[in-house]
DNA sequence: CGACGTCTTGAAGAGTCTCAACCATGGTGG
DNA sequence: CCACCATGGTTGAGACTCTTCAAGACGTCG
């Protein structure tokens, strides 16, 4: 898609040989005799840049720049003075008011190309739209250097359902589980967090008080991010509001799995999957066969269902080879058999 | 929090009196006797902005401008040269090299602050934190218009699961559902929408294929945005971000709490409460009764269970007088007593 | 060693699903 | 105009899963 150009000058000659020589570079360029024409245009077509005049009739550039500047739409187009304004005290005056740069006539071609491009370069990078391949690591460092490294004990409760939320999470090492409970008392966990995730994004996201809670599952070390901090991030930082974007909408995808699940699958169904679910996040050995240590009650909570029950299951899978139990460890034996339960 | 100035200039006087005034005037300032230095102190401490003279011992302005442009951190920071060079030429090549003003010396400090405040100012409208009040209505009806309209019939599928996203879905009038499929063909919705509602934008946040379904449930009218046009804008407008991760966020809400309820409400609980979500999001009628038309069926996905269970259980609602039936509309008595249904 | 918390096992019962038959409705074609 | 069928909705009975309550086993720690 050509870049779009819109050149606000009054004297016939400049503005055609200008637009022209434009054209030819491949740009999409769209002309205005004055300010008034000018400002309608780029609230109509909003150019990729702006090139214009100052010394015109009806309205003069300067106030072409403050009416733009006003409009959120068009504030944050590139704007480029030229004018044969050669005097210090105009050219000052034009980018105290916010002109992205000052090109005094003449000027030849190359300077124009060079003035444009420079600009949508540096537009580029600030938007940050396409630099941004190695780039999300680091501003995500950034982000949680903003923080404060704090070491958090077992079974701890990090945050309850009510709360005010007023920090993100990152786990740097431990994990996590966040949970809703039920009127009578029953926990249903939703999620489980391990070394090098976030958590607590949701309630930040959409402003209000926290749905459910989180309590850590062993000793952790955990940053909190204060919540001015990480606002401000997402929504100014491209690398960070797609990492979260990502983040919700990933989250979205795994909940609307574990619905279906609790739908219509079995406890035996739904027990497998937990148990493979806490081997693939806090597992520390990777061959076919694993061990993970975890309670039966949060267990329960991960499948939806009473702990008894989930006893029961895993005895099951205890006779039918797919686990082994010591003490309240499980030792899963074949992570292919466990996917592959039916039902 | 003040904001921190970096100045960059050999010449002590200058650098000194430079630091002094604008101390003076409220700002943190760190100075550096050449470009090596500068731009050591611009990665420690992340200025606010970057006042840097040209001609240096070690590295001179222009190499201090593209070291720092090339890294994602402290290329965003505004920067103005501070020069003795008032040659047009040179005056070019700095702006050329993405510099954001360009002071030449002398200048006199009124100057001086008014090019950091206009910097300032130009980066916070440009980044779009503050000024973006009734501005969201208007992005998000530029976006909409990048699509086109289309009525669709009843009940006709609008995507499957493992389709690849193209476009993300706006309603102007109607109905439709999300839902999965069980492997058996049982089904679960996840959402209702209805006019005014997006739709589809989960997966095109996560970049991956279709992970649900979605049917019209009466007639309606949907505009399709083509997903790249919906991907600009939702990397490169606050708005428009700020709108969806609210969307995904409420999104995650909505599912946590069903999620609840399918693990430990009774049928008949999720029976009256999918009745109060059918009725708040499709009912016209507002007064404490209305009337809302849907197959068991789909009620029946609604809640998880087997549509012949959803018929006992409004058998059972009609008996209580929480409903009454005519045909396959239901006429809801009392939402409030509906509400207040325990188990 | 005993006390406590956690885990396991047992038996009874409630709740929900499945299968099947039946009913109501509305549209179709002879 | 009416018999016919298709569809969606309702009702019944039995089966099955899972929960609940209760008691016992295990392991750990003071």
């Amino acid at each position: 898609m050509n870049k779009k150009v819109l050149i606000i000058e009054d004297n016939d000659d400049i503005r055609e040989s200008t637009a022209e020589v434009l054209d030819l570079a491949g740009y999409e360029t769209f002309t205005a005799k004055h300010g008034k024409v000018g400002v309608d245009l780029a609230l109509k077509h909003l150019p990729d840049i702006i090139l214009c005049d100052i010394m015109m009739p009806e309205l003069d550039g300067y106030g072409v720049l403050y009416l733009l500047n006003k409009n959120p739409k068009t504030a944050s187009i590139p704007f480029i003075f030229i004018t044969a304004k050669s005097e210090r005290a105009d050219m000052r005056k034009g980018m105290e008011m916010g002109a992205d740069d000052y090109l005094t006539k003449p000027f030849d071609d190359v300077e124009l190309f060079k003035a444009i491009e420079s600009r949508f370069r540096k537009k580029q990078q600030t938007s940050g739209f396409g630099t941004n391949a190695g780039n999300t690591e680091a501003v995500l460092e950034e982000l949680r250097k903003k923080g404060r490294s704090k070491p958090i004990g077992n079974k701890q409760i990090i945050y309850v359902e009510g709360d005010e939320p007023t920090h993100l999470y990152f786990i740097i090492k431990g994990q996590v589980k966040t949970y809703k409970r039920f009127k009578d008392g029953r926990e249903l966990s939703s999620n489980l967090y391990h070394d090098g995730d976030f958590f607590g994004y949701e309630s930040l996201c959409n402003g209000e008080l926290y749905s459910d809670n989180a309590a850590t599952l062993i000793e952790s070390e955990i940053i909190q991010i204060p919540k001015i901090d990480f606002m401000e991030y997402l929504l100014n930082h491209q690398a960070v509001s797609k990492t979260f974007i990502g983040l919700l909408s990933g989250n979205i995808r795994d909940k609307g799995k574990q619905m279906l699940q609790l739908a219509y699958s079995s406890v035996r169904k739904r027990v497998a999957e937990a148990l493979l679910q806490v081997a693939t996040k806090f597992s520390n050995d990777t061959s076919d066969g694993c061990t993970i240590r975890i309670s039966r009650d949060d267990l329960a909570a991960l499948v939806g269902t009473a702990s008894e029950t989930v006893s029961r299951m895993l005895a099951d899978f205890k006779d039918e080879k797919l686990i082994d139990k010591t003490g309240n460890a499980i030792n899963i034996l074949s992570l292919e058999r466990l996917k592959n339960i039916k039902q």
